[in-house]
DNA sequence: GTCTATAGGACGATAGAC
DNA sequence: GTCTATCGTCCTATAGAC
C-alpha cells in the first residue's frame, strides 16, 4: 500500500471517529488528509471502497493494539497484564477514544452492510483469543472452553461499557469499576481449591 | 400525539431496524408508512426531527418492554423472571432483533448527536433500575449497591452480545449461553453463605 | 390533512489539464 | 499523481392545489 492510501485511511479512521461512518464526507476527508476530493478517487474506486479499506484498518490496527501489550509485557505476571489490557481501553485520552469510537462504528456499520462482517468477525476472534491466553496463563487450572468464555464475556462487556460511556449513559470511571469487578469474578470462576 | 404521528414514527422504527439511522430516506419512510412525503414534513419539521422522535419513542418502548414482565410476571419467582427477561432480549424473531437493532442504533447515533444523550440515559437508567431490582427480589441478602452494579453489568454485557450477533461475530446460542452464565455468576455473588 | 410537483442543495464522482 | 472545475443525481424540503 502506498504511502498515500495509508495517509488518506487515517485520515478517514479519525473522521469516522470524529464524525461517525455515516458523517463521513468525501470532501471532508480529502480536507482531513490534505489533498482534493478526485485524488481520494484516484487511489479508491469508490465511498464504499474506502470505508471498507478504512474499516478494515480499524479492525487490523484494533488487533496489533491489543495484541502487543501481551507479547512485551511482564509475561511473569498475565494477571495484572489481563487486567491492564482491558483497562487501557477505558481511557479518556485522544488516542484511546478515536480507537474506541472508530471501533464501535465499524460495529455498528456492519449490523447493516454485511461486507464487513467477515472482517470484524476475524478482529473480534483475535481480540478474544488474546485475552483468553493471558487468562490460561494466568489460570492455568482453568480449562480452555472456560477461559474462551470468560474471554467473550469480557471483551463483549466491554464493548458494552465503551458505548455506554462514548454515548454518555456511563461516567468513565464508573465503567472501569465495573469492569474491573468483572475481571476479578471471572479470574476467581478460573481458581481452583487448590489454588 | 396523533394516530398519523404515531403510525410514522413506528414505520420510522422499522425503517430503522431495516437500513440503521444512517440509511434512513424520508421517501422509504414516507412509503413504509404509506403516505406522501410531503405529509412527513407536515408533521414534523425536518429529518432530525423524525429522528429525535423515533429514537426517543424506541427509548420508551424499551422501558415499557423491560418493565412489563416485571410487573405481570410470577412475582413469587424473581430469580427465574430476571433470566428469563434478559434472555427474552436475545432471541431471533421478527419483534425482538427490530427492537435489538433499533436500539442498538440509538445507542450508536447517541455517540455523535448529544441531543438523544439525554433520553437514552434515562432508558437506560430505567432498564437498569429494573434489573435490580429484580436481583434484589430474588437475593435480599444481597446489598442493594451490589444489584444495581451486576444489574450495569448484565444490561451492558447483553448490549455487547447483541451487537456482536446481530454485525455476525456471534452465534445467537453462544451468545444466550454467555449470557445465561454471567446471569447465574452475578445471582451466585449475592447468596449470603445463610441462603 | 393530504396530495403532486418541483425547487434547491449537498455530495459523490468524473473530465481534463498539468 | 495531483489539481481545478464541474456534472449529475439523490434527497431534503417546500409550494400550492384540493
Amino acid at each position: 500500500m502506498s504511502d498515500r492510501r495509508t495517509e488518506i485511511v487515517r485520515a478517514a479512521t479519525r473522521v469516522i471517529a470524529r464524525r461517525g461512518v455515516r458523517g463521513l464526507r468525501v470532501g471532508e476527508l480529502a480536507a482531513e488528509a490534505g489533498v482534493s476530493t478526485s485524488l481520494i478517487y484516484y487511489h479508491f474506486t469508490d465511498r464504499a471502497g474506502i470505508l471498507r479499506e478504512t474499516l478494515e484498518f480499524i479492525g487490523e490496527r484494533a488487533d496489533r493494539y491489543t495484541a502487543e501489550p501481551a507479547r512485551t509485557g511482564a509475561a511473569d505476571d498475565p494477571g495484572g497484564e489481563l487486567e491492564r489490557t482491558l483497562l487501557l481501553e477505558l481511557q479518556d485520552t485522544a488516542e484511546v477514544r478515536e480507537n474506541s469510537t472508530a471501533w464501535g462504528e465499524l460495529r455498528a456499520s456492519a449490523v447493516f452492510e454485511s461486507s464487513l462482517r467477515e472482517d470484524l468477525a476475524r478482529a473480534t476472534h483475535t481480540w478474544v483469543h488474546e485475552i483468553a491466553e493471558l487468562l490460561g496463563r494466568a489460570h492455568p487450572a482453568g480449562t480452555a472452553p472456560a477461559h474462551a468464555a470468560s474471554a467473550e464475556r469480557l471483551t463483549a462487556l466491554l464493548e458494552g461499557l465503551s458505548v455506554r460511556w462514548l454515548s454518555g449513559s456511563l461516567p468513565l470511571d464508573h465503567a472501569r469499576t465495573l469492569l474491573g469487578e468483572a475481571i476479578a469474578a471471572e479470574r476467581a470462576s478460573h481458581r481452583s481449591s487448590i489454588d
